[in-house]
DNA sequence: TCTATTATGGATATCAAGTATCTACAATGT
DNA sequence: ACATTGTAGATACTTGATATCCATAATAGA
């Protein structure tokens, strides 16, 4: 239960993105030289960001990458969502087990009998948690994490 | 990013045992037939749980498996972080890039020169990610769920 | 238009982890 | 002793993450 280094580079390169917005279009070289990795794999995990819309790429000379949407509308679980897939932190493997059967009858009972996909309170706490997760990550940005840190240096600089 | 199987198996399993409570030992060879799965697959997943002092095993004739603590104090944090490990769900993996020199220094100057360990706010967000998850997980037990589910069915049945 | 530049997508290789099973061994109660 | 039951190690299979290479397509600028 990990993010995936895929993730990892994928939130650098688009701080990077935003910290050189002004530059214009920003090459892959130079993100891949930035986060220390190869060209090859980085280019996979910015077309993901370019197929989900996050990223625009423009081919050619001085093409590159920018960003496709302000920083601010692009929050660490969009990112992480695009990288890592959507599927549910928790997907019930034992659906025609004897136990499942046993709770999710007692549950079936309560609700409406149209409710054919309710699911027991095993499952409800797993998505609750997920759910959780989610809301936190919806909370935080690209250009949010960007500015605590342009901030943080400026207070300290300014001071000094 | 996913729960693995083994997660499901374990919870599955300890609620068998919480409902069983009263009638001793529980044979690996009920736990894995109620759950659905074979019992060599079943054992590595005990196992854990008794390295980890949640079930008590005893072996020989009408042995089997108990929880070695009231369901109440078994939360599904504890369960997650047996079978899943407990690393880390965001573990910097650019730690020598280029970015990471930029980002973590205009940390470090902030805090005391001593706390060497200081980590850039990327990282800081990742890790309040997981707290919340944790959190959320802290509070929720086995038993929680058990008795809810007793008590919805006892509360359709005496209606009915 | 031609060319150098740059991203794209497919194929492929490698490696680690999860899933699953089997077997020899140890501990227990009768 | 003896049948029962869990333990631990070895092993095989599958999947996903990581990483690279190359042929192709698109673009800007000469
Ligand atoms: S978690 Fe609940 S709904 Fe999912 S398989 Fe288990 S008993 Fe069924
Ligand atoms: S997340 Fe922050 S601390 Fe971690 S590698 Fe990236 S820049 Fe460094």
């Amino acid at each position: 239960m990990q993010f995936s280094k895929s993730t990892d580079y994928a939130l650098h390169a688009l701080i990077h993105l935003t910290l050189s917005e002004k530059d214009g279009h920003i090459g892959i070289k130079e993100l891949a030289h930035t986060l220390g990795v190869s060209v090859s794999y980085l280019s996979k995990i910015m077309s993901k960001l370019r197929q989900d819309g996050i990223v625009r790429a423009v081919p050619g000379v001085n093409g590159g990458y920018e960003l496709a949407r302000p920083a601010d509308e692009i929050t660490f679980l969009e990112v992480i969502q695009v990288i890592e897939g959507r599927e549910q932190l928790f997907e019930c493997s034992n659906l025609h087990s004897q136990q499942h059967q046993l709770l999710s009858e007692e549950m079936a009972e309560v609700h409406l009998p149209k409710h054919r996909g309710s699911e027991c309170l095993v499952k409800k706490v797993m998505d609750g948690a997920e759910e959780q997760l989610h809301q936190y990550l919806r909370q935080h940005t690209i250009q949010a994490v960007v500015d605590q840190a342009l901030n943080r240096q400026h207070g300290f600089t300014s001071k000094k």
